[in-house]
DNA sequence: CGCTTAATTGAGAGCCTTCAATCATCGTGG
DNA sequence: CCACGATGATTGAAGGCTCTCAATTAAGCG
């Protein structure tokens, strides 16, 4: 993808702005374009806050807490925008999950530009609260929930971002390993495979090869996730037995993930 | 505290506005003022989404993940602007630790008439990515800290809010019970006091009484909660070597805290 | 000074992790 | 096209950390 392809992408798919207009050229300065092929992470200045532009492809957004364990904070696709912080309490790392086009622009010119700008301006806070809101969520999961909830979660959540419906049931072609899958919701891969187990063995997944995930019964997963549906103003009694409507392999969660800035 | 008081502690606070310019009185159009005594929580319209200026006091925002079970997702104290999410997968609430006087506004009219104004737009540009970040490094202490690490994290954060210094130590009046704590880092009230007790007796930290807290060793703390000491660009030799400093009662972690939006 | 509530401490149980082995998948080369 | 090898995924057994349940102690308030 050539850079003024890429670019275009990003002022027209991001921020709804017509390519060559005046904001658009002086973001296009900043700008900094990468290839990443599979596995290859973003080269970035990590002395100051970043913001990403992913034109296609997935990545990963990984805080590391330790030498052998890994956070990852957010999944992205083709069009989302990242805000990725400096070394700070932990070093970051924006990984491609496949073949990878972005734009990387330093945070705080980014933001003087796009400031003086009411569109680009209400298009971006637009979409950051929206990724810290979807954080939060996170912060549920992996405060609150249990192994299977999380799973459950995490799968409702990446069915909403690249599932494609087929028939009466939706499949997933994950771009991420069990391994990034655990270091998502906080398991191991040992966890998400054996909780994957269980939701297949309940018919609630079918599992096809490494990366393709059937689902089969979007509802019972939604249980499994064990989010709190619409729950203000109903009385506690309907509450109580909505969530008992799970079934014997269904037991506690909820959960979001991918949160494009 | 008057309602005048309050809003033009707003503008000039948050935003570094001049009271009565054009901005400020749009925004004070879509002002709606609140006082919370001490527990009080805020009445919102939850349909949609909020920001929150909190004038003084202090207050968290909570997600209910269950009817017994909640994730505090932030904690706010006076000058912080909070983005409060509409009823989604959680029902979330803000309440009150202590007496506080806020100012709530609909998101999506507050960013409309923020982004028309480049140095409104530019001042929350600039907190936004703030509190993301910070919940980006929750969301690594949640997934992958021990018990002790997330509360040293938990006090080091706090200490940075609201530590006063006093002498050669650390003064911390926390305004928050033992299972607020508990609800913010994932971990059960027992928890937290077992933790805080290894804490004492490795004479790095010394409560009095049940809200005040003197840090007594700083760096021990630090150690304790296992942050990622700029550690880009250092050899593992080293890197290895400086973990392991920290003392017997002193096992993993890392944390953040308290995000202003 | 006594009461109510919060915090601490202890014992046992459960869930997830760790360690280890087997199996499956997929890319490569014959 | 199939066989092979490497990597990833699954499954099993044992252990550890935190949770749950329960009792005791302390703090703060009237």
């Amino acid at each position: 993808m050539a850079q003024e392809d890429t670019f275009e992408l990003f002022t027209r798919t991001a921020f709804g702005l017509e390519p060559g207009c005046p904001v658009g050229l002086r973001l296009k300065a900043l700008a900094c374009q990468q290839s990443l092929a599979k596995g290859g992470s973003a080269t970035l200045d990590w002395s100051c806050d970043q913001v990403i532009f992913v034109a296609c492809g997935a990545t990963k957004l990984a805080a590391h807490a330790t030498e052998d364990r890994e956070q990852i904070v957010a999944f992205h696709f083709g069009g989302d925008v990242v805000s990725v912080p400096a070394d700070g309490l932990y070093a970051y790392s924006l990984t491609a999950l496949v073949d990878t086009e972005l734009l990387a622009f330093p945070a705080r010119e980014f933001f003087d530009q796009a400031a003086a700008d009411p569109t680009t301006a209400r298009a971006l806070l637009g979409r950051l609260p929206l990724a810290l809101h979807r954080c939060r969520d996170k912060a549920v999961a992996l405060g609150q929930k249990s192994a299977l909830e999380r799973l459950a979660g995490f799968l409702l959540a990446m069915t909403e971002r690249i599932g494609r419906v087929e028939g009466n049931m939706c499949l997933l072609d994950l771009p991420m390993s069990r391994r990034e899958i655990g270091d998502s919701i906080g398991l191991t891969i040992e966890t998400v495979s054996r909780q994957l187990g269980a939701l297949r063995d309940a018919g609630i997944v079918a599992p096809e090869g490494r990366s393709r995930i059937a689902l089969l019964d979007i509802a019972a997963l939604r249980a499994c996730a064990g989010f709190a549906e619409a729950v203000r103003d109903i009385s506690p009694q309907k509450r109580k037995f909505d969530l008992d409507q799970c079934g014997t392999a269904v037991r506690r969660l909820r959960e979001s993930e991918t949160g494009g800035i």
